[in-house]
DNA sequence: GGAGGTGACGTACC
DNA sequence: ACCGGTACGTCACCTCC
C-alpha cells in the first residue's frame, strides 16, 4: 500500500538480533501511521596511507572472521567494503563494515586493532540519527511511503497489534514530496501536589488543556456539588484520578504532550504515585509507561507521543535575548503571551477553604492553558529548528546548543562524503577542559559622557561570518603555511605567539555554515518587515544558533573541536573590529565605544544618508560574506566611570533612539540582583536625563527617593534583593548574604534547591552592630525594619552616583554631608 | 582595628 | 557538562601595620 507521511516519533527495537526504527507519524488525513524500518548497520575504519591491495584483501578477509556474543546477543561481521571517503576534508581510503547490531559496533570497533587501520568511526551517533541519515526519513517532512501492511501479522513478533495506530506498516519504498499542512494535536497538562518533592505529596488534582477540551480532574471536592465549575471533574480519590488522566490522553491521544518542567517534575511526580498505588500509568501508544533517563538532566519519555517540556527548549533557543528574569512559567507567559498566572498563594491542603479551592482549580487550569499557549506560539520555532538540524522532535527539544550546532553537521556530512568524527571521551575531555582559555573580544574602553547623536554600527553574526570567508575549521587547519593559505593574524596560542593557516579549497563545516548564515538573514529580514514578538523571537533563536558555532568549536564537548581555530576566528574578531574602529576614526569620528563586534561613534555634523554612504564604502573593503551594517541612529547615549576608579565603564551604557525608545545594557537596572527599589531609581534617571538631556530633574527625583527612604516610606517588596543559589549550600566557600538566606530558608523547612532565587532584605540590627552585610540578612517573611543606611549606601546612592558624577554633580555634598558629620562626631 | 588587596560569586554583554 | 571569553560590582576574607 501507498500514503502520505510525516513522520514525527522515532523508536528503535530489537526483533531477532537486529535493529529497527518504529516511526510514528501521521498521514495527511491525521490517521496516524506507524512505519517499521530496518538499515543497514556499519562502521568505518580508516586505512593508513598507500597499503598495498594485497595486504587490504587480506585485512577484509580478517575482519569478516570477527563475532562476538555480548549481552545476549549474537552479533558478527557481515560484509566489508572498501570506499573512497573523506575525513576531516581529507581524501582517506576506508573499510565499510557491516554489522548485526548497532549496539555492539562499539565492541567490534574494539576488535579492529590493526596496524593497517589508523582509526575507527561512525559507531557512536546512536541508531535513531544513523537510520535518519541513512535513509533519509527527515522529521517534519512530508513522504510519500509505500510498504506492506502489517495487520495483525506476527512479524516482528505482532509488534503491530500493540501499537495504537490507525494502521502499521513495513516500509520498502520513500520518496520526498513538497511539504503538505500538518497542525499537530496538541494536549498540555499540569498537576498540583502538596509537595515538591517527587512522589513524596499527593497529587490534588491535573488539568488538561487542547484546542478541544479543557478539563480539571480532581478527588478535592467542594461541599456544595453545586458549586462544581463545568470544566471540573470529581474523582474519588487520587488513585483514580491517575486512572482518569491516562484513560483521557489515551482518548485524546495528542501527537505531543506538553508541560512546563515536566521532564522533571509533573511526568515523574505522576509515575512515582501510580507506582505507590500500583496502578499502570500506560501513557505509551504500544500501552508503554513513561521511561525516565538517568543522569543529571531528568528527560521523560513516552513511546509514540512526543512529551515535551517547553520549559527546555525556551531556556535554549530564546532564554539569552529575553527580558524575564527567571524562567519562571509565569515570567515566561508574560513575556510572549501577554498572560499571566492565575493570582493564588498556594497553600498546602490542609489550611484550604471552600473559595481557595476554586480558585485553585482555576488556577491549575490556567496554567496548562498557557503552555498550552507556549508551545502553539514556538511551535514554528521548533518545527524550524527540527528540520534544519534533523533531530527529531523529543530529542531538538530538549538539547543544548552544542547539540544544535552538532546535529545539524552530523546530518549532513553525506553531501560532502566524509564520514564523521568521533565524540570525545575521557582523558581528552578533561585535557581539553584543563588548557588554557584563548584570547577573546576586544572590548574599547568608552568615554564617560552623554552623547548627542550616536552612530552604532555592527557586523552581521561575525564569528560565523568569519568562519566562512577563512574557511575556518578543524578540517581545513593546515600543518604549516602553503602557497594558498587563508592566515590567521598573529596570536598567543599557549603562551607562543604564532598564527595558523588555513586551506582554500572550501571545507565541509563552513560550507555548511553559510547556509546557517543565510538562515539568520532571512529570519532577521522578516523580522525587520514585520516585528513583532514572534518573528523577533525567532530571528534571536538563529541568532542563538549562528552565534553558537564558534562556542562549539570551542567546546570541550564537540567532536569537531579545534582551539587553533578557536583561537584563530578570535584573533580575526580583534582584528577585524580594531580595523573597523581606526577607519571611523580616521573618517574624522569620535569613536565612543565598542564591544567585540559593534562600533558606536558621534555622527557629529554629517548627515545619516552620509553615514550610509560611509557604511557602504567600509563593507567593500571587507572579505567574503562577512558585512557591517546599520544597528541604528541614537539621539543620545550615557556612558559612565566605573565604580572605583575614573576610567570608563564597559559594558555599561544606555542609548535612546529617534522614536524614544530605549536601549539599556549593564546598568544595575537591568541586573536582577539589585533591589527594585534600586533599579527603578536609576532606570528613571536614566529616562530623565536620555529624553531631555537634564540631570536637575533627576536629582530632585532622586532626593525625593532618598527622603521617602529616610523616613521608612518604601515598602518591603521593593527592597527585596534576589541572588540565585548557584550550587548546593555545602560547596560554598565564602559565606555570602544570599547563602544566609538559603540557609535560614532550610532551618524553616522551605524548599530549597539549586537554582532557586533567593530572596531576603537588609535589616536593622538593634544592639549589635556588625559590619557584616551577612548578619543583617532576614527573609522577607521575617519581621524587621529595612536598613536605611544599606539602602543608601549600598543601593541607592551606588546607582546612581556615576550616572551624576558625569554632570560634575557632588554626591558627597549633597547626600552625605560627610564634613558636617565630620565635626559633629568630635 | 582599619585600610587595602584578593578571591569567590553572581550577573550581564556580545 | 552539555556554546565561548570579557567585564563589572559586591561581599567576605586575608594581610599588614
Amino acid at each position: 500500500m501507498k500514503t502520505n507521511f510525516i513522520p514525527l516519533d522515532y523508536q528503535t527495537f530489537d526483533y531477532q538480533g537486529r535493529n529497527y526504527a518504529k516511526i510514528i507519524g501521521r498521514d495527511e488525513k491525521d490517521k496516524r501511521i506507524c512505519v517499521i524500518d530496518s538499515c543497514p548497520v556499519y562502521l568505518w575504519a580508516i586505512l593508513k596511507e598507500n597499503i598495498p591491495q594485497s595486504k587490504i584483501n587480506n585485512l577484509i578477509k580478517q575482519i569478516e572472521k570477527i563475532k562476538l556474543d555480548t549481552k545476549g546477543r549474537h552479533t558478527k561481521v557481515e560484509k566489508v567494503e572498501i570506499h573512497n571517503k573523506n575525513f576531516l576534508d581529507k581524501p582517506v581510503k576506508v573499510l565499510k563494515i557491516f554489522a548485526t547490531n548497532y549496539k555492539d559496533l562499539h565492541d567490534i570497533a574494539d576488535k579492529i586493532v590493526f596496524p593497517e587501520i589508523e582509526k575507527r568511526r561512525g559507531y557512536d551517533i546512536g541508531f535513531i540519527t544513523h537510520y535518519i541519515i541513512e535513509k533519509k526519513m527527515h522529521p517534519l517532512n512530508w513522504y510519500e511511503i509505500e510498504g506492506e501492511l502489517l495487520n495483525n501479522s506476527m512479524e516482528f513478533g505482532g509488534i503491530d497489534s500493540a501499537v495504537d495506530a490507525d494502521f502499521c506498516m513495513k516500509l520498502k519504498n520513500i520518496k520526498k514530496i513538497e511539504d503538505k499542512k500538518f497542525s499537530p494535536k496538541i494536549l498540555a497538562y499540569d498537576i498540583e501536589t502538596d509537595e515538591l518533592q517527587i512522589g513524596k505529596g499527593e497529587i490534588l488534582m491535573v488539568s488538561l488543556v487542547s484546542d478541544q477540551i479543557k478539563k480539571v480532574i480532581t478527588w478535592k471536592k467542594l461541599s456544595d456539588e453545586k458549586e462544581k465549575p463545568d470544566y471540573v471533574e470529581y474523582v474519588k480519590d487520587e488513585g483514580e484520578l491517575l486512572e482518569r488522566f491516562t484513560k483521557e490522553v489515551r482518548k485524546i491521544s495528542p501527537d505531543f504532550l506538553v508541560g512546563y518542567f515536566s521532564d522533571e517534575f509533573d511526568l515523574p511526580y505522576l509515575k512515582a504515585r501510580a507506582e505507590k498505588f500500583h496502578i499502570k500509568l500506560n501513557l505509551g501508544l504500544d500501552d508503554s509507561q513513561p521511561k525516565f533517563s538517568r543522569g543529571i538532566n531528568l528527560t521523560s519519555r513516552i513511546n509514540g507521543i512526543i512529551h515535551i517540556d517547553i520549559l527546555k527548549f525556551i531556556r535554549t533557543a530564546y532564554a539569552q535575548y529575553m527580558k524575564s528574569e527567571t524562567l519562571s512559567l509565569n515570567e515566561v507567559a508574560k513575556e510572549f503571551l501577554g498572560d499571566t498566572k492565575k493570582n493564588f498563594k498556594i497553600k498546602h491542603s490542609s489550611q484550604l477553604n471552600e473559595n481557595n479551592w476554586k480558585e485553585y482549580y482555576e488556577y491549575n487550569l490556567h496554567d496548562s492553558f498557557l503552555t498550552f499557549q507556549l508551545l502553539e506560539k514556538f511551535w514554528p520555532d521548533l518545527k524550524e529548528f527540527v528540520k534544519v538540524t534533523q533531530e527529531p522532535i523529543f530529542e531538538l527539544s530538549r538539547a543544548g546548543l552544542s547539540r544544535y550546532v552538532e546535529s545539524y553537521i552530523l546530518h549532513n556530512l553525506e553531501r560532502f562524503n566524509e564520514i564523521p568524527e568521533k565524540r570525545p571521551y575521557n582523558p581528552e575531555m578533561s585535557d581539553r577542559r584543563n588548557v588554557k582559555s584563548v584570547e577573546g573580544a576586544f572590548v574599547l574602553e568608552p568615554k564617560p559622557g552623554l552623547y548627542e547623536n550616536v552612530v552604532m554600527f555592527d557586523f552581521t553574526s561575525m564569528h560565523t561570518s568569519i568562519i566562512i570567508s577563512k574557511n575556518i575549521s578543524k578540517g581545513t587547519l593546515l600543518e604549516k603555511k602553503e602557497k594558498e593559505s587563508y592566515e590567521s593574524p598573529e596570536l598567543d596560542f599557549q603562551g607562543k605567539k604564532t598564527r595558523f593557516y588555513f586551506s582554500k579549497k572550501p571545507g565541509f563545516i563552513p560550507e555548511l555554515l553559510k547556509e546557517i548564515f543565510e538562515k539568520r538573514k532571512h529570519f532577521k529580514e522578516e523580522y525587520k518587515k514585520n516585528p513583532n514578538i514572534i518573528t523577533k523571537a525567532r530571528n534571536n533563536a538563529f541568532k542563538v544558533l549562528s552565534a553558537s558555532v564558534h562556542g562549539y568549536i570551542g567546546f570541550f564537548g564537540a567532536r569537531y573541536y579545534s582551539l587553533e581555530s578557536s583561537a584563530s576566528i578570535l584573533a580575526f574578531v580583534r582584528k577585524f573590529n580594531k580595523e573597523t574602529i581606526a577607519k571611523v576614526e580616521k573618517e574624522g569620528y569620535n569613536v565612543i565605544f565598542s564591544d567585540t563586534d559593534s562600533v558606536g561613534f558621534l555622527r557629529g555634523k554629517k548627515t545619516e544618508e552620509q553615514i550610509k554612504a560611509f557604511l557602504k564604502k567600509l563593507n567593500s573593503e571587507l572579505p567574503g560574506v562577512m558585512e557591517l551594517e546599520l544597528e541604528g541612529f541614537f539621539k543620545r547615549g550615557l556612558w559612565v566611570t566605573k565604580r572605583t576608579g575614573i576610567t570608563g565603564a564597559k559594558k555599561k551604557y544606555a542609548l535612546i533612539d529617534e522614536k524614544g525608545d530605549l536601549k539599556i545594557r549593564g546598568f544595575e537596572t537591568v541586573r536582577r540582583d539589585w533591589c527594585n527599589l534600586a533599579r527603578e531609581t536609576q532606570d528613571n534617571v536614566i529616562r530623565l536625563i536620555l529624553k531631555e538631556g537634564n540631570e536637575k530633574k533627576a536629582l530632585e527625583y532622586v532626593k525625593e527617593i532618598v527622603k521617602k527612604i529616610k523616613s521608612r516610606n518604601i515598602p518591603k517588596e521593593e527592597l527585596i534583593i534576589r541572588t540565585q543559589l548557584k550550587k548546593s549550600l555545602s560547596e560554598y566557600k565564602a559565606i555570602s548574604p544570599h547563602v544566609i538566606a538559603a540557609r535560614k530558608m532550610k532551618e524553616k523547612g522551605i524548599p530549597l534547591s539549586e537554582g532557586n532565587l533567593i530572596e531576603y532584605y537588609i535589616a536593622e540590627t538593634k544592639g549589635k552592630e556588625s559590619k557584616l552585610v551577612r548578619e543583617k540578612v532576614k527573609l522577607p517573611t521575617e519581621e524587621g525594619e529595612y536598613n536605611i543606611e544599606y539602602y543608601l549606601e549600598r543601593q541607592i546612592l551606588p546607582a546612581v552616583e556615576n550616572i551624576f558624577q558625569i554632570f560634575n554633580i557632588d554626591f558627597e555634598e549633597i547626600f552625605r554631608e560627610k564634613k558636617q558629620t565630620k565635626l559633629n562626631d568630635f
